[in-house]
RNA sequence: GCCGCCAUCGUCUAACGGCUAGGACGGCGCCCUUUCACGGCGUAAAUUCGGGUUCGAUUCCCGGUGGCGGUACCA
């Protein structure tokens, strides 16, 4: 038995830049390039931009700086090259003509004369019986071009046959392309359209595993029977399940926030975002819930990828990015929420920055929610005199109380104050007495708020002369 | 309509045909506590339905139902 000669594995993903970095395209991605580093395969980045009205170079740029956050790499691609590129469709019109040509001197192709208008009125026939509205093959035997007319589009003759192909995660999958009809390639010799696009680049560039969408599946056998028709060698199918609105709809704006890029502004952290992508449809072997992108590449098994599709869960996406800003110092976050300050319009150093981190960061899930939870500490809030009232005490007892710590505090150096100096003050202040009746309407007095840090954490980071005048403000409030 | 795919707690999911169907998010409760969070402990919650095959089906087969995707001179 001869030995089967292994091709190296090289896989691609094909976005088509005419919107912004969608969340499905992320996870296809991720999934790609999950099976590449798992396989030290090669990982392509293909740029599908046959359709030039809607294509446009904001939007490629947009992709490849959103896959880069999400910390995709790739080892060929219009910004880097390689030996099979160009990798962007528009640069490769001449090399669709030679195979659009080919097919249309072996006769598997054929120019096709039929309007818009004359197909329209065929389909709109067709569907008022019931029937699977497919063109008619008006133009596919044709002897002579008709006479005065020019050829509107190519057309692709579709066998009538049985199409199977083994897909890694569903199985066997059965299509009767009789259902098909010829279907259009290209909109002439430099135009070609997606299905025939995707066929020539994926042999050319020696694709080997096509992993996508499962709104693909009904294109893999139309792909097939044109490999077929030009020689090329049949990829492995992988579809992937799709991420779902709640209603288990395709995922849309209408529920949530579709562009990766929107969450990168919300403050979520790359790594969790691919922890969470790459939970959307696989799971690993164990219990495990976290885990980072080496581990994933270890864990990741395409076969055990879920056929159904999945609903996303910003809530699990907000509980991860807390478990990863968890594993960061008061530094990193400070470091990556420094921009979140100043979108709040929030001067502040990098130094009073990490401070905040350290007493705000069990308050917030996103980097976001630092500036937000971090405020206080940069201006004291307005607030009504009535918030110092603590519990089912009244008015009258709110001043004693704060002259009493503020008495105590004045005694403090403002180099000691630190938490462990200052909670040993205040516990000395409260004595035996309502820990509520001092420390509700000191922590009020220093935050502005109904909630907050506890009023030692914030004088930390106030210091002795802030933390005293937003006392004095508030027995002011008082009088 | 037609074609294809799919179906375990609300959600993401685990379970060679064999334990009380496991974990996580979220929910709820208790504890901690000056508040809100954090944290700790606990708890409710699922095999779509009907037939088979089998000593035994979440698992295999058939059918119903439901959901999704596709049905472009978009990708």
């Amino acid at each position: 038995m001869a030995e089967k000669i292994e091709k190296p594995i090289r896989v691609r993903m094909a976005p088509s830049p005419t919107g912004h970095l969608h969340m499905g395209t992320a996870h296809t991605a991720l999934f790609n390039w999950l099976f590449a580093r798992q396989h030290n395969a090669t990982f392509v980045l293909r740029v599908e931009d046959t359709d030039k009205e809607r294509s446009r170079k904001e939007y490629e740029e947009e992709i490849a700086e959103g896959l880069r956050w999400l910390g995709i790499d790739w080892n060929e691609g219009p910004d880097k090259g390689g030996d099979f590129g160009p990798y962007r469709q528009s640069e490769r019109t001449v090399i669709y003509r030679k195979y659009l040509q080919e097919l249309l001197d072996k006769g598997e192709a054929y120019y096709c004369y039929c309007t818009k208008e004359d197909i329209e009125a065929q389909k709109q026939a067709l569907t008022a019986q019931g029937l699977p509205p497919k063109y008619n093959g008006h133009c596919r035997d044709l002897k002579e071009p008709p006479a005065g007319k020019n050829p509107e589009v190519i057309r692709f003759k579709v066998p009538e046959t049985k199409v199977e192909f083994t897909d890694m995660i569903r199985g066997k999958v059965v299509f009767d392309t009789s259902l098909f009809g010829d279907m259009i390639i290209a909109k002439d010799l430099d135009n070609p359209l997606y299905n025939f696009a995707v066929v020539v680049d994926d042999a050319l560039m020696e694709i080997t595993h096509v992993i996508r969408g499962e709104d693909h599946v009904s294109n893999t056998p139309k792909q097939i029977l044109m490999q077929r028709a030009l020689g090329f060698p049949e990829p492995t199918y992988a579809h992937l399940p799709l991420i779902l609105n709640p209603d288990r709809s395709k995922m849309s704006k209408r529920f949530a926030d579709t562009a990766l890029s929107d969450y990168r502004n919300n403050g979520y952290l790359p790594e969790a975002m691919m922890n969470f992508l790459a939970f959307l449809g696989w799971h690993p072997k164990g219990d495990q819930d976290v885990l980072g992108t080496e581990e994933l590449i270890r864990e990741f098994d395409i076969t055990r990828v879920q056929k159904a599709g999945a609903i996303f869960n910003q809530e699990k996406l907000d509980w991860l990015n807390r478990e990863y800003l968890k594993k960061m110092s008061d530094a990193e976050i400070a470091h990556a929420a420094q921009p979140f300050f100043a979108a709040e319009k929030i001067a502040a150093d990098k130094e009073k920055i990490e401070k905040v981190v350290g007493v705000v960061r069990g308050r917030a899930s996103t980097l976001k929610d630092f500036p937000a939870a971090g405020r206080l500490f940069f201006e004291l809030p307005e607030y009504a005199a009535s918030l110092l009232v603590w519990k089912n005490t009244t008015l009258e007892t709110v001043v004693p109380a704060l002259k009493k710590a503020e008495t105590a505090l004045k005694e403090v150096s403002a180099d000691h104050f630190d938490q462990v100096f200052l909670r040993e003050t205040l516990a000395a202040v409260v004595g035996s007495g309502s820990r509520g009746e001092i420390l509700w309407p000191l922590r009020v007095a220093l935050s502005g708020q109904a909630s907050s840090p506890d009023p030692v954490e914030i004088m930390s980071v106030l210091g002795k002369e802030e933390s005293l005048r937003r006392i004095a403000v508030a027995i002011e409030k008082c009088a």
